[in-house]
DNA sequence: TGTACATCAGTGAACGCGCGTTCACTGATGTAC
DNA sequence: TGTACATCAGTGAACGCGCGTTCACTGATGTAC
């Protein structure tokens, strides 16, 4: 019933942006607006319970289109696997993408049980780079900042990088992170209309970035 | 009067997102909510003005960033002018900044016209590097794709450089728009929540992130 | 200098709609003795 | 096997609110003769 119920959600989320209305889905599945407090305490509740959803949908599609390469150690194909699973996820599932990666929507605040869902994307790409420099494949990155990075942001990496990839190189979990960065800039851009009259090959300009970030990184 | 119009609606937009109220905003100066059509046809109306207004205001702020720099030859200068205008005037106006850069307002349609407005920015950066082309200074990216680009997306590059930067090789363009990309997709971060117990130094961070990318354009 | 008229910014009431949430309720289903 | 009771999913009416938009209007200001 909770299943149904978010699913009904998920389809109003694709027509009308995050502008949700419980009323909406409780007329679509043929029921009293009422009813769905039976099942969700608030509309932000159900709101919580789809962006929760939306980032454990997105996580277990990167992590299967990682898991799908059988060599292990081919970092490079593991890489475009995984973020061409986040492009796709984010092509079929546009409303829940924008829920969770495009403007907050107002007068919601994310409880802190988001967070380690939201990890799980992040986390199959730094494992991608962690299996690297483990075996020896990646010594570090294609690409280096000319200076040395700052003291704070130093901290910041370290920080990150034992939350999701202990033992990675701070040098490396920067190229991770600015690849990282580059993948859903890209992505964002892509649903948000930004490249309407700009970029009409979007597949190939995607893959052709997906490339030049791998070689950044260095795998 | 307009104008007190639309900076009304532009403290708004600040309080409560996308969701732009015409009676709120008549409210707020003391007026009674029909008055607001003698200015604005409709809601849409209003808010296309905001788009627009945001546009120019982005790329004023970027614009006069560039021409700080009074030395033309030091492109990196003004490529790091340039992009910490576009990050100062995003946290100023993070209201302003997701109607342009975050999801897409539900049943809103953008017009034509904020095409032209929209491409201010962009052009900045193209000149600075079609300025480093001309002059001789830039010969290439400092980071060249692998493999050869796409054909179509090659074809992509040269309508965008001809409207923007004629003259400029496709491959500083490739690097440019890379650039341009990680720039949105780093304020945007930033700006939508998701540093939150990741990136703290933001600034530094920022920073960091914006000499890699001219060193990847070679300037 | 004074009057008649046009312009036009802003009013106020109304239309028809949608929203989230509450609350007492109905009526079917399952359980205990 | 049959009865009494508890559980619980869903109902329907209501509260109080906000919204965009239309429309006939008021009343001040400016203009023409």
């Amino acid at each position: 019933m909770i299943d149904e119920i978010k699913a009904v959600a998920r389809r109003h989320l694709a027509a009308d942006g995050a502008n949700l209305s419980l009323r909406a889905v409780a007329r679509d599945m043929g029921m009293v607006s009422s009813a769905l407090y039976r099942y969700f305490a608030s509309r932000d509740d159900l709101l919580t319970a789809l962006i929760l959803d939306g980032y454990n949908a997105l996580g277990e599609a990167v992590e299967s289109a990682d898991a799908a390469v059988t060599d292990r150690a081919q970092l490079r194909a593991r890489w475009l696997s995984a973020t061409h699973a986040v492009r796709d996820w984010a092509l079929v599932n546009p409303a829940e993408y924008a829920l969770l990666y495009g403007s907050p929507v107002p007068g919601y605040a994310a409880p802190q049980d988001t967070i380690a869902a939201a990890a799980r994307t992040p986390a199959v790409l730094a494992r991608i780079l962690t299996d690297g420099y483990t075996s020896g494949a990646v010594t570090g990155p294609g690409f280096l900042p000319s200076g040395p990075v700052p003291e704070a942001v130093l901290a910041d990496l370290a920080r990150t990088r034992d939350g999701i990839a202990p033992g990675l190189p701070e040098e490396l979990m920067h190229a991770g992170l600015t690849c990282w960065l580059q993948l859903f800039g890209v992505v964002s851009f892509e649903l948000f209309g930004q490249f309407n009259n700009v970029i009409d090959a979007r597949a190939e300009f995607f893959d052709q970035q997906m490339e030049l970030m791998a070689r950044l990184m260095g795998i």
